[in-house]
DNA sequence: TAAAAACTTATAAAACGAAAAAAGTTTTCA
DNA sequence: TGAAAACTTTTTTCGTTTTATAAGTTTTTA
């Protein structure tokens, strides 16, 4: 693999596990086993290091998504496994990478978050506009404040630490969510499907 | 009314209105007409001022959520009828109050809200497990997960202004949630009891 | 030639102090 | 007697300086 795209995935995985300040570029170039101006050789300072990490992360996900919309049979098998691998890869992430984020790369925070978000919004509209028209989802709901909830519910949920002092697992509290949510909103069509996908993940 | 139900009674309008920092002492003696004195011979210090109007707010929303409940057919009808009012409430406190309650009274903040919260939680959960037991509500919930999450969704909403940039306004976004959530816990009874509560709404 | 080390520079956190504001107290006066 | 004003004290804020750390650059060396 090319030194380049191996900085990248390597430096993205120091970040993730143990925020953006306390990954030095001296760490990372050790931890490689290269100088520091081989790193500056390719990228021309820290904060371009880090835009390609997020970039790099971001086309994996899209073609992760991709997959797994291949892979379902039906809207609500997309959105549970979407939504799964989502809360799986939050708990991944140490929470003073995000607080970095904000505090020292404030500027590409924000012209990065709104993006992104935005995008996991429409995400999630779409999948609900393709459950509407396949009879799943009721036709009567406000399909864009609907997908602008969840995508803050669990944003929410894994910034706080509500769950932790309850003793309930993050999953757990994940997993009530995504039924709540798409039992409020699926037709009776929809309920039966998500009653067959329970009865399936029990055995 | 006794002066010092008065001092409490228009201090909090204030302190709700204008948050804590930007409310002085002397500005509730100027706007009640009485010297500071007057206040310092009823309440030990500001804060102690504050406490106690926090303790007459919570007082005063007792009362109203037994009021409802009374005047309430159901579950669903009661629950509903205590998020608008929340929502409604939460629309008038300005921001700065709970940051200034936050950052200045830390201490109070921390004795206060966890308890408070803890009660809002209790009190969905009652309300929640009476719904099991009128067949309103599935049993196969984890209604102390629902509760909290139902909790902090309510409270995200009233923070962020996510639905301010998209022009969509706060009580059609909890309208939205609410019906999503209610419906998604729901028993085939309920959403019946769903139904017929909206539609004696739009008429 | 590229890693390792040594270096300079930029940034951020911490420490400090002055100034401002408001809490809390005392005095004045109607 | 209690409101209004004047006062002291405490707290917060703001600007400055120092210090430390890590970014970014250059030099050394294997």
């Amino acid at each position: 693999m090319e030194i380049k795209q191996r900085i990248i995935e390597e430096s993205f995985q120091m970040f993730v596990r143990f925020g953006i300040r306390s990954v030095t570029m001296d760490d990372i170039a050790k931890s490689m086993g290269v100088s520091k101006k081989t790193i500056y050789e390719h990228f021309e300072h820290k904060e371009d290091l880090l835009c390609q990490c997020i970039n790099y992360h971001k086309s994996l996900q899209d073609t992760r998504i991709n997959e797994i919309k291949k892979s379902s049979e039906n809207v609500l098998e997309t959105i549970y496994k979407i939504m799964y691998e989502a809360v799986s890869n939050m708990q991944k992430v140490n929470p003073a990478f995000l607080a970095d984020l904000r505090k020292y790369h404030y500027k590409l925070c924000e012209e990065l978050m709104p993006r992104h978000e935005q995008q996991q919004v429409e995400e999630a509209l779409a999948l609900f506009e393709q459950g509407v028209a396949d009879g799943i989802f009721r036709d009567d709901i406000d399909l864009k404040i609907a997908a602008i909830v969840l995508n803050k519910q669990l944003k929410t949920m894994s910034d706080e630490n509500v769950f932790v002092a309850e003793n309930i697992s993050v999953i757990d509290a994940f997993k009530t969510i995504i039924l709540i949510f798409t039992r409020g909103m699926a037709t009776t069509k929809g309920l039966e499907i998500i009653d067959r996908i329970l009865k399936q993940n029990e055995s």
